[in-house]
DNA sequence: AGCACGCCGACT
DNA sequence: GTCGGCGTGCTC
């Protein structure tokens, strides 16, 4: 018998299968779907067995050196998928696989993470007289009586000598037991009953529930878009299927999860990048082996070996992050679309700022579009105020209107909570001199450095660079650099000297980067803990506290000046989504947005909730500048360590496409919005066209043209969600 | 990705 | 004369 391998090196140039003998003694385990270790070239390497044959072509073949799995890790469907996304991407096959597993699973050598093993206590027979057993070997028998079996571990914390004992005498038993890492056992709780908007929304997806169905959930801020879910979910359990529910990495908090297993318990999977490597691999195996029935994850969780699928559901559809940003460039919606047409399932998109282009979709029957216009229990959208910063600097240079410092106060009298929004991390956006201008640049990217007051260093957002804060121009050698601009640092400094006696709390990259401390601060600030949350936009999706009334938004302009055609769409999503964190309970919410921009459309429409509104003025804008969804947009970027050579290699390839490409519009070739990263390079050309048949031919032929230049790199995106 | 093969410059 | 630069090509 002989194997097609591909093996685990993600470079074109060996982006195919290698035949492969399989020697007898392993033909009865060598399956499609498992992984290999084969000898290549003069070592060895992992590998994807693709396919089975009886003969090669091949004269000379070589012997598959060992099997690796027992079970099959990639099953039919997504051997398919992978395929798929490989012609749609134009990344290598095996990187399309490999980001389908977990670490501990993909053909990689190193690490290889075993099955976690725990020994489990037991007893051998039925107990009945207690009474020759001393105090700590009742214990463990009655533990033991009631609980069926143990931990040894558990057993031990009672008495380690007796219970060593009683499995010397025979009357216990130990048995090492696979063992789950992830395991907690949450009270199962009552559903609310739906209200009537709900309802009908979820009847119309189960008619369609076993038959390929997109859908677009359009649902206000607040309107119950996740007891719809769970209900769909529940339907489709009861025909025997399951279901995926892809949240933004951000919004999976333990609150979100443990409602999802409150209601459907130990049934439900969780997968997303905060596991460590262990629990992943575990969940996994979990559902590979059907032992569980929903699956709750972010982007990679579309790929979750669970069959038969009855629903998949994409909450936040709008989120940036789910396309992935590097190889291969895939969009979890694209995955979602496709898994439901192999499973003749519905996927349900819900957002209460659905992308432009999802809505186009919706608009042109593309998805069906369900809509949720109204909060649950009747309660109201918050109001939401403009304050407008020109006037406010006129008369203060605090970073907070009086409009905005009364209501914090009013909220905080009556025992109320506040979130405030500032879209920029660290102290202050830049460091410059007041004697000759000079602004203090990373040496590596083309990005100026922002001041961290609490680790007093100048940091790089881009590559992570750091140096120490500096009082003295470096270029004209006076003591005289002063701080530009301002970001959660300080007004969170700034925010403590108005509130001296208020519990505030900061949540942004820097004080999220250690392992749960993003969990702590939601839990200490749902516990009331404290009774203000100054954070960037990682406040703004999903959080649920009732007890917050008020919202407070800095600054809303930090994304409008943004070079890219999706600045307004940004940030009238942004806006709208930390405005739907007000007035989630009882207590009616407000909104203050402080801007110098009063009149921009996206914040004249985010104060109304007008979605639609903003939709119809910026499809406009679009439609005028051909912009995406009028147009397919793909990202072209050359990359090198090298400026020149970069800026060469582009310029070739923009001839190239102009030749080839006939109903094209070709933007560049630019320089990238961040020139230079890292000390790399990067110079784009975008591509717009509705049909355009060559396009993936002429770019499979660049691709390949570079494929041995180790000068220069080549990126393309189709559809990318962010141009710098 | 590695690693061998191969064809031109400065060294014990 | 040889050591070694990294361009090109191959891996079943």
């Amino acid at each position: 018998m002989v194997a097609n391998v591909l093996v685990e090196l993600a470079n074109k140039k060996v982006d195919r299968t290698f035949d492969y003998l399989v020697p007898s003694s392993l033909t009865p385990m060598v399956k499609v779907g498992i992984r290999v270790m084969v000898p290549f070239g003069n070592r060895s390497l992992e590998g994807f067995v693709l396919a089975l044959k009886e003969e090669s072509e091949i004269k000379e073949l070589k012997e598959i050196i060992e099997i690796i799995d027992n079970e099959v890790v990639l099953n039919e469907e997504l051997l398919a998928l992978g395929k798929r996304i490989q012609e749609e991407t134009l990344s290598p096959l095996i990187s399309c696989y490999q980001v389908m597993l977990p670490k501990a699973l993909k053909a990689k050598k190193g690490h290889h993470l075993g099955i976690k093993y725990e020994s489990v206590i037991s007893l051998t027979h039925e107990v009945v007289d207690l009474s020759c057993y001393n105090a700590p070997q009742k214990e463990i028998i009655l533990k033991l009586q009631q609980e069926k079996e143990c931990l040894k571990k558990e057993l031990a914390s009672i008495s380690t000598s007796s219970l060593s004992t009683l499995l010397k005498k025979g009357i216990l038993k130990e048995e090492k037991k696979e063992y789950y890492r992830l395991q907690k056992e949450v009270e199962k709780k009552e559903k609310y009953p739906l209200t009537l908007e709900q309802q009908k929304v979820v009847d119309e997806v189960l008619t369609s529930k076993n038959t390929y169905t997109p859908y677009l959930l359009h649902g206000v801020t607040g309107s119950g878009k996740t007891e719809v879910y769970m209900e769909i979910i529940e339907a489709v359990l009861k025909e025997g299927k399951k279901s995926i529910v892809l949240v933004p990495e951000i919004s999976l908090t333990p609150q979100m999860v443990n409602r999802f297993q409150a209601r459907f318990g130990s049934i439900v999977a969780i997968l997303h990048s905060r596991l460590s490597e262990g629990e992943k691999y575990d969940e996994w195996r979990k559902i590979a082996r059907g032992e569980v029935s929903i699956v709750i994850g972010a982007r990679s969780a579309i790929f979750a070996p669970l069959s038969p699928l009855g629903a998949i559901i994409i909450d936040e559809e709008h989120t940036q992050s789910y396309h992935q940003e590097n190889s291969p460039r895939y969009s979890a919606i694209d995955v979602a679309l496709m898994r439901g047409e192999t499973n003749n399932c519905p996927v349900i998109l819900g957002s209460a700022t659905p992308t432009l282009e999802s809505y186009a979709r919706a608009e042109r029957g593309v998805y069906h579009l369900l809509e949720l216009p109204h909060r649950v229990l009747n309660r109201p959208l918050p109001k939401v105020t403009i304050v407008d910063l020109k006037e406010t600097r006129k008369r203060t240079n605090s970073y907070f209107s009086t409009t905005l410092l009364d209501k914090i106060r009013l909220r905080l009298e009556k025992k109320e909570q506040v979130m405030l929004l500032l879209n920029r991390r660290g102290y202050s956006s830049y460091l410059s001199c007041s004697n000759c201008g000079h602004v203090v640049k990373c040496p590596h990217c083309d990005i100026s450095l922002t001041y961290h007051k609490n680790s007093n260093t100048l940091r790089c957002h881009y590559c992570g660079y750091g140096e120490k804060y500096i009082t003295i121009c470096p270029s004209c050698g006076e003591e005289s650099m002063y701080s530009v601009g301002f970001g959660t640092e300080k007004v969170e400094e700034e925010l403590k000297k108005c509130f001296p006696q208020t519990g505030i709390v900061r949540m942004d990259y820097d004080t999220t980067s250690r392992k749960g401390s993003h969990e702590k601060i939601i839990e200490d600030f749902a516990s009331g803990k404290y009774q203000i949350l100054l954070g960037t936009q990682m406040i703004a999706k999903g959080l649920d506290f009732p007890n917050v009334t008020l919202v407070g938004v800095i600054n809303a302009d930090t994304g409008l000046n943004i070079p890219d055609f999706r600045s307004s769409e940004n940030t009238f999503q942004l806006l709208d989504q930390v405005s739907g964190r007000s007035g989630r309970g009882t207590s009616l919410g407000e909104v203050v947005i402080q801007t110098y921009n009063p009149d921009h459309y996206a914040i004249r429409y985010a104060k109304e909730h007008d979605y639609l509104g903003f939709y119809k003025e910026e499809m406009n804008i679009r439609k005028q500048l051909k912009y995406s969804p009028y147009y397919y947009m793909t990202l072209v970027k050359v990359s090198s360590a090298i400026d020149s050579i970069a800026k060469k290699e582009i310029e070739k390839i923009y001839r190239s496409l102009e030749r080839n490409l006939s109903s094209s519009i070709l933007l560049g070739p630019n320089p990238s919005p961040l020139y230079r990263i890292n000390n790399t390079y990067y110079y784009q050309i975008i591509i717009k066209y509705k049909k355009e048949e060559n396009l993936y031919p002429i770019l499979e032929k660049v691709l390949n043209y570079y494929e041995s230049n180790n000068q220069i790199k080549i990126i393309v995106d189709f559809n990318p969600r962010s141009f710098i």
